[in-house]
DNA sequence: TCATTGATGTTTTTT
DNA sequence: ACATCAATGA
């Protein structure tokens, strides 16, 4: 057998035949390679056939790099084990069998923003006000009962104060009846649905049982109860369930994530056998110090060895800055000094931040530096203004009971067809019990509307009706939607320097399509699951910029830990309850231990923050640090009255002008998502040059506004 | 019905 | 600071 490096504890649990099996062990132990080997093991060794092994992972990024290593070390021809999230199994599963729940298999899944809209619309109906019960206030509460696995019916109103939780329980069914009027479900009722499928059908908890032999789940500090009970279910009559954690990096209890389900996991599964890891092989002996002084201060923690052979390494440096750009300036310099001096390459180093605002500052440095990076999270691609309107109608195509999507697009481009007409439409449709589409179809016949508006729901249908006949595949449909909608020409019209960039933005969601093998449903499918993260890619060379809550599972050689201080790590909204404070902990021991071999932390005495400068403290984090492992510097400039700022404007880079020179015929440039590429063309003037660039494949020739762009030249 | 303006909230983290 | 969004008048 082709297997990687394991140590006796390790082999252990990869060698463990039946029945429950629980890894607990600090950070960079080796867990998530025990899971691979396991699996491994478990068809090479115990001949169990691949595909009736599930394995779960956080994100769909570990669930590649999981199958990734799994087809390394094994030759698989056909059948493959089962590896994805919690989301993208329950969906896998609710697309077969949600018909047993009363929903058509074509549902919809929203996002956030769906949800928002949707549950305005109810607020509107039970005639609440969205001042006094703050629209996104009552979907968390209502997130927070589907993450405890509580139905409409099980919530108890009466044990409530009164208050946004009391107003959400309240809310809750009505939600839930909009969500299913529209056939759609939300993220969590992916969960909380394909539990309800195995309480509700002991037929398919028995087959599903019967398929997946052997579960095992990676990152299981961060699941939450409904996910606990899916877990339980698939693994009730054989309990060949392994799963694996850390409690000190359980950092999405916000999100409804329980340590508890590691704690209790023991009792719930008689008979587990428990492993613990101890020996780390990923970072220094000082990096692990540091990070085990921190997380060592809080109380609700269970103690664990965690050691290594590892040198001693390089101090922890801490860098005291005067203010943001100062500290984006110093990182940069030093994450260019790494590179040329000791040859470490941009993705194998990282920034890792509280909150994602902090990128900007950062951005515009290395941006003028011409150091490459690329952000992780914040806006993602697929909750973009235009991205989702595009899609709103390939939706609508799909699913036309879907009122959310469908009402987002139907005065998108301007039709006129305006909220008087919608709403004299939707008060029939309620009243009749119809959905919108259908109420609108009626419309010609019923004639609620003024005569002109009538006229253009009639072309509206139109063109709905005609995008029905190329649904069959996804670029054509896309292309099609832009064409015929007027969508494209509306941007095209606008012409300004946002509308260019919406188009690009459309541009590469062809090429997103044209990677995509398979039905409409399932392109969509994978755009509503895909997490930013994903889209990481370690093959460019380019610095990754990310929160702390995305770079979980990562490693890096040096990592760079800005803003450390107080009121942002740990966060100012933590302070008040102990238990965030905690888990702001556990968060700054997840940065630091992504770390290989350098630990870069810093901090600075003011920041822009709201458009307001505040001075912050240092976190108190750091003086859990044993100052011999750490090294402290400052700007230089030492105390207050030295002037920090540059003055002298010839100093001040401008890098902004970019006229002629700048780019020419065979520059080589690095664009954010295309990658790099060869200069072709180039038009306009100056101040709105246009270039047109050859990409390297799968992308190739792109129009782009050298302004827009955020080119980096090579 | 549309375009401009002011208001608002955003930034804690995300599958 | 910035962007998106709702109210306001044309
Ligand atoms: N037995 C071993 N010998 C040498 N290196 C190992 C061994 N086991 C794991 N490693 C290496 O140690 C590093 C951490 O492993 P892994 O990612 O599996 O740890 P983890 O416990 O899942 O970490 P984390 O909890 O921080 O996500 C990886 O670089 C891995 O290749």
């Amino acid at each position: 057998m082709n297997y990687e490096k394991l140590n006796p504890q390790q082999l252990q649990a990869v060698q463990h035949g039946e029945g429950p099996l629980m890894v607990v062990a600090g950070a960079g132990s080796g867990k998530t390679r025990v899971i691979t080997c396991r699996i491994v093991n478990l068809i090479e060794a115990k001949q169990v056939s691949p595909e009736s092994i599930l394995a779960i992972t956080f994100t769909n990024k570990a669930a590649g790099e999981m199958k990734e290593r799994v087809r390394a070390m094994l030759d698989l021809r056909g059948s493959f084990p089962w590896v994805s999230t919690f989301h993208s199994f329950c969906l896998r599963l609710l697309r077969k069998h949600i018909s047993e729940l009363g929903f058509s298999n074509d549902f919809v899944v929203y996002d956030t923003q769906d949800q928002l809209t949707l549950i305005k619309q109810c607020l509107k109906v039970e005639e609440i006000s969205a001042d006094t019960f703050p629209p996104k206030s009552l979907l968390n509460h209502i997130s927070g009962f589907k993450n405890d696995y509580l139905l409409p019916q099980d919530v108890e109103q009466d044990s409530m104060t009164y208050g946004h939780k009391f107003k959400a329980a309240g809310l809750y069914p009505a939600y839930q009846a909009a969500l299913k009027k529209n056939n759609a479900l939300d993220f969590d009722d992916l969960l909380v649905f394909a539990v309800r499928l195995f309480h509700e059908c002991p037929s398919l908890r028995d087959y599903y049982n019967d398929k997946f032999r052997h579960i095992l789940v990676d990152e299981f500090q961060d699941t939450n109860a409904t996910q606990y009970r899916l877990v339980r279910f698939l693994s009730e009559s054989h309990t060949n369930i392994c799963v694996v954690g850390d409690d000190d990096q359980s950092i999405y209890r916000w999100r409804g994530a329980s340590i508890e389900n590691i704690f209790k996991f023991e009792t719930d599964f008689p008979g587990t056998t428990v492993i613990k890891l101890e020996e780390n092989y990923r970072s220094t002996q000082n990096i692990l110090n540091a990070a085990g002084s921190v997380v060592r201060e809080n109380k609700n923690r269970r103690e664990k060895t965690l050691w290594t052979q590892n040198e001693k390494g390089s101090p922890v440096m801490c860098y005291k800055a005067e203010d943001e750009t100062d500290e984006a300036e110093y990182i940069c310099e030093k994450i260019l000094t790494l590179n040329r001096d000791e040859g470490f390459t941009f993705n194998d180093m990282a920034i890792l931040y509280r909150t994602n605002a902090q990128s900007r500052v950062l951005e515009d440095v290395f941006r003028k530096n011409g150091l490459p990076y690329q952000v992780i999270g914040g806006l993602r691609f697929y909750e973009r203004k235009e991205i989702k309107d595009v899609l709103a109608y390939m939706r609508v195509v799909l699913n036309p009971s879907d009122s959310v999507s469908l009402k987002r697009i139907l005065n998108v481009p301007v039709r006129g067809i305006g909220k008087t007409s919608v709403e004299k439409v939707e008060a029939y449709c309620r009243e009749k019990g119809i959905t919108l589409l259908e109420g609108l179809r009626d419309n010609e016949q019923v004639r609620l509307t003024a005569p002109a508006a009538g006229k253009k729901i009639v072309q509206f249908i139109q063109i709905l009706d005609y995008l029905n006949t190329v649904q069959a595949n996804p670029l054509d449909l896309l292309k099609e939607v832009i064409d015929q909608t007027g969508y494209g020409a509306m941007l095209e019209a606008q012409n300004s320097h946002e509308s260019r960039g919406r188009l690009e933005n459309l541009n590469e969601l062809f090429s997103a399509v044209e990677n995509v093998e398979g039905s409409l449903q399932e392109f969509l499918d994978s755009a509503s699951l895909v997490a930013d993260l994903d889209n990481l890619d370690d093959e460019r060379g380019v610095l990754p910029l990310m929160t702390l809550h995305a770079c979980k599972g990562l490693e890096f050689s040096s990592v760079f830990l800005v803003g450390m201080e107080n009121r942002l790590l740990p966060h100012a909204s933590s302070m008040s309850d102990p238990e965030d404070y905690e888990e702001e902990r556990r968060l700054c021991y997840v940065g630091f231990t992504r770390a290989r071999k350098n630990l870069f932390l810093t901090h600075a005495r003011r920041r822009r923050v709201y458009g307001e400068t505040v001075t912050n403290f240092p976190s108190d984090f750091l003086l859990a640090i044993p100052d011999e492992i750490m090294v402290r510097e400052s700007s230089g400039y030492g105390n207050e009255t030295a002037p920090r700022y540059n003055q002298n404007p010839e100093q001040a880079i401008p890098i902004q002008e970019e006229g002629e020179g700048l780019y020419s015929i065979g520059t080589k440039v690095l664009h954010a998502k295309f990658g790099t590429g060869i200069v072709l063309k180039l038009s306009g003037s100056a101040d709105d040059l246009k270039l047109e660039v050859f990409f390297k494949a799968p992308h190739g020739k792109k129009k782009l506004l050298a302004s827009h762009a955020k080119l980096i030249i090579l």
